[in-house]
DNA sequence: ACCGAAACGAAAATATCTTTCATGAGTGAC
DNA sequence: GTCACTCATGAAAGATATTTTCGTTTCGGT
């Protein structure tokens, strides 16, 4: 029922996915992220987990299992796929969030936007929402693949950053930023340029998918191309199981926040996103400081003549 | 099984007897109350526990009697003085109290980005400040200029969005979501076609312009026309007086955070802005909840078919 | 130096966690 | 529809970790 996992057709490991250090506070984020990789039973395990981390904390791996009707086994698995060793360790990061939370009396504001809430309620869910989203975001994000994907896009000779949609937004913001401090960066907004582009690339080169769901074929493909073709390929999702890894030499994984009608999910995951790109460009920022810092100066500089050129014709 | 300590009369008892449930934070006073009643080696199982409770609780009852030169038995012993059932026990709490010492050095990060600070510095720090600009942004919104403007873009024939450079992409953002639920929405980016759509414009349309700055004369200008010909216009703006205010009948105001060389304004304008335009979007999907949720699930739907569809090309 | 009491650790006993393996449910091919 | 296959699942065996037991050691007092 879910990806297939082949083989690689280019050989090279895709080494995102399961990052090595365990999470401490980052568990909630990391449960809805992996939370539709799961299988049934596993997710009645994550359900109660994070439900109730304190709870949790307190049962030993037979009692978690009867609590959620599974066994041993089950909890114990889930356990790694969340990213520890085993059990005990999951255990002491659930009382340590525990802890946090305790400490943190988090929020009054939990409800979901409601149709009739009023306008000034809206403003605050969606600030709150957003900023737990980068907050999760933040707390997920592997460092060490952020790093090697710092270093491709520094070394790169040009780089192109795949996106449809929302995603194509995010695509082009980090396009931007990249242009203003001297790098070479498209972002193709249709699919077939997009793989006419990827075809240009080759190793040296990096390539960049943007993608929520790790499964829009429109993204995959041109990054498959550019996989192929020896370029360092990235790929920014929110599904680290997803196809979209399979063509990716470094995996960015994005917070997934729950949704409602009112909320699509295109709205947090943007926030996620963006949070990653900017580390991306701040990153390599950093890494060609040198040359960055004239660059960015110079489009300063630049844009100075189109602020207020039209102030003069206010009376007309 | 466990619950032995019925049998023991008085006496030792007395030092612990104090708290009956485990101490959650204060185990360092504790440590240092009932330390005089403790025997030398307890003592520096002790002294460890509350010196690295992190690093402590990463240890099993072996590795903590072996770091301070002890015996199993006597962690043990260590643990039920200082309230606990066991060694489980104490290193859950240790757990927590690590996770609580670690948020709470949170704030320290109030410094700018340096450009040799560590990636996960970068990450934390961005994550922070886009969070500050987010909440700040919530707090300085004013709802009933929001609320007039949700009202005029519900009631709309058709919008226009005026954006250049990374203001764009907050226009484009917006029109996408609004064409989402049915609303006719555009986003020029190109000036003289913002100019040429805002004449097309007449009383009953309206017109959004997004700049940071709220100088930047190519979104000033379309705006003003559309001001002109009749449409009710809006500012999304980090100046609530600069030139682009002449023309709107509401501006709703974006925060401005600090800037630094590597992290330029337009990041953190960005994340307001985009707040700003999620509020408008979800107000206005509220106002016509009832045309917006068919048509919602409707571009659901048609999405859906893009996922995944190139899968079975794979091997084309 | 001797006695007694308490501290202490080695190792047995127990609880807990992890791994293995057989089974059955679900899926895709034919 | 049936068949073959994969994969999720839990029972139970196996491995660790924790707790208890108990004998030895240490230390203070006389």
């Amino acid at each position: 029922m879910k990806e297939t996992f082949a083989h690689v057709p280019g050989g090279r490991r895709a080494t995102g996915g399961g990052s090595a250090p365990p999470a401490p506070a980052a568990l909630a984020a990391k449960v809805r992220t992996l939370a539709p990789s799961m299988t049934r039973s596993m997710q009645r395990v994550a359900e109660a987990v994070a439900g109730d981390p304190a709870g949790c904390a307190a049962l030993t791996v037979t009692g978690l299992a009867e609590l959620t009707g599974t066994s041993e086994a089950t909890v114990v698995r889930t356990a790694r796929l969340l990213g520890y060793p085993g059990y005990r360790d999951l255990r002491l990061a659930l009382a340590g969030l525990a802890a946090q939370q305790q400490s943190g009396r988090a929020p009054a504001i939990t409800t979901d936007i409601a149709v009739d809430d009023p306008i000034a309620d809206v403003v605050a869910k969606l600030a709150y929402d957003e900023q737990q989203t980068l907050a999760d975001t933040a707390a997920g994000l592997d460092t060490v693949q952020l790093g090697a994907a710092v270093a491709a896009l520094a070394a790169a000779r040009r780089t192109d950053v795949y996106g449809i949609g929302a995603s194509n937004l995010v695509a082009q913001d980090l396009t931007q930023k990249m242009l203003r401090i001297g790098l070479i960066a498209h972002a193709p907004g249709d699919p077939h340029l997009a793989v006419t582009n990827a075809v240009q690339l080759r190793a040296g080169d990096v390539a960049v998918a943007i993608t929520h769901s790790g499964s829009t074929g429109d993204v995959i493909e041109p990054l498959r191309v550019a996989f192929e073709r020896g370029a360092t390929t990235i790929a920014v999702t929110g599904r680290p199981d997803s196809s979209v890894t399979q063509y990716a030499d470094h995996v960015l994984t994005t917070s997934t926040a729950r949704e409602s009608e009112l909320r699509p999910a295109a709205m947090s995951s943007r926030t996620s996103q963006l949070l990653v790109v900017d580390c991306l460009f701040v990153g390599v920022a950093q890494r060609i400081y040198e040359s960055a810092a004239p660059a960015l100066a110079a489009s300063y500089e630049a844009l100075a003549h189109r602020h207020g050129a039209l102030r003069a014709d206010r009376g007309r």
